[in-house]
DNA sequence: CAGTGGTCTAGACCACCGC
DNA sequence: CGGTGGTCTAGACCACTGA
């Protein structure tokens, strides 16, 4: 079986990025087996008629997505893991979409407010800044799965009112590419067990994001108290740098 | 304040990998200030007598980490974080280590056993392969934190009963350089609480990590038990790729 | 506009693997 | 030994930023 891939200088897309998708498609599609040997760089690179180092660059997002597995000498293989991979940044949406879930929100509250001190500090805001505040039900399939808080800057979304299904989509190029959880366990308390349907004392997800947008500030404030019978969160993680 | 760095070419390490350990250094010694901009990957490169090519690569190094951000056409900055970053992989001992707790371990099992259905099918065992069981409390300072269970191929860790206080020390080589969490939550059971020294059906974090060498194996299954109050498990997240 | 990061090329040497 | 990934160079064009 062989790989055909077409390279578009003229395409919006980088072309290490669209080898990168054509060879991740190629791969979850089975044209390669499991713990194939894929062409080498240099062949791929003469192939398609492109630099060695493009083609490096291409099989460099699939080491970092953990498709592929370099074995130095050897070559570069399909990454033995069957199951389902990545769990990166994605927002509530996104991540039940991916599972197979129809994920809709119930919004219980969109306004701009004034910040608590804590929300002052983690996003930075300037003396008085006001925030836009979210608060909603998140439900997969028309259960209630998740009660969650979030706060912006002002500034970074100043009509909660427009936000629809999907925060990250409405924020488009401020959307949040870096973000760190802090995630914990704690009991349910009556209200909490009212608003997602379970016994108060239930054990929850309690998990705190600060999401960090591309140009490097804070722009997202977000706790989540989820039903772990339902919910469970993953986390992909790489080694530490080697000293 | 200026930047200075001897490139080495008869060191083991690889050039970027230098000029970007000798970068974060400088930079978490404050030798540049928040949101100053570093030199320009041009100058970096002609004053240190590299190809632009090197000096990006030690850029894109610390991209990753978090401690640079780069804007197109503006040049590459400091990002603006105070506070301590990463909390890449690690295991419970750096972890805590790092937050300046001495952590320590003690043992209630560490034997060669048969492997149950569930182990042999993430470790992806040959039939009849036999697994290292480790079984553990987890402590900071005396107090209890987690409750964990280890399991590995026999063929990663023949000899259980040496594993020091670091699993991954011991492992060197073998250990994981990649690993997947499935974190949830969990009410502890009488056995849990008592072996945490919690309330019965308090809140415990229930995370389940697969553990992956650098050839891409699967070394490791653990359940952890982690008393929330003491721990919480932080999580760094990147955007995915975008299409 | 000059300077920046983003991408790409062609070619090179090395250390390592498997035969 | 030939082929592989790992690193490095010198130079190029583009799109973007900021003064």
């Amino acid at each position: 079986m062989s790989f055909h891939f077409k390279p578009d200088p003229q395409a919006a897309s980088p072309l290490y990025l669209q080898l990168a998708q054509s060879l991740a498609t190629a791969i979850r599609d089975g044209v390669f087996g499991a713990d194939e040997a894929l062409p080498s760089e240099r062949v791929l690179a003469g192939r398609l008629a492109l630099s060695r180092v493009t083609a490096r660059s291409a099989i460099d997002r699939l080491v970092e997505q953990g498709l592929i597995v370099r074995r130095q000498g050897a070559g570069s293989f399909i990454a033995p893991r069957a199951e389902a991979p990545v769990a990166r940044l994605a927002g509530f949406s996104e991540d039940l979409h991916q599972r197979g879930f129809v994920p809709t929100s119930c919004w219980l509250q969109r306004a701009v407010t004034a910040a608590a001190p804590d929300e002052q500090l983690a996003l930075a805001l300037q003396r008085g800044e006001r925030v836009a505040r979210l608060e909603r039900l998140r439900l997969a399939d028309a259960v209630v799965m998740a009660y969650e808080v979030s706060v912006l800057p002002h500034s970074v979304l100043p009509e909660p009112q427009q936000v629809g299904a999907s925060l990250y989509a409405h924020l488009g190029a401020q959307a949040p590419v870096r973000a760190q959880q802090h995630i914990r366990a704690m009991n349910a308390d009556a209200r909490l067990a009212g608003l997602l349907g379970v016994a108060s004392g239930a054990a929850l997800l309690f998990i705190t994001r600060l999401g960090y947008a591309a140009c490097g500030r804070c722009v997202e404030l977000t706790h989540s108290y989820c039903r772990s019978d339902y919910y469970d969160c993953v986390a992909e993680l790489q080694s530490p740098p080697r000293p």
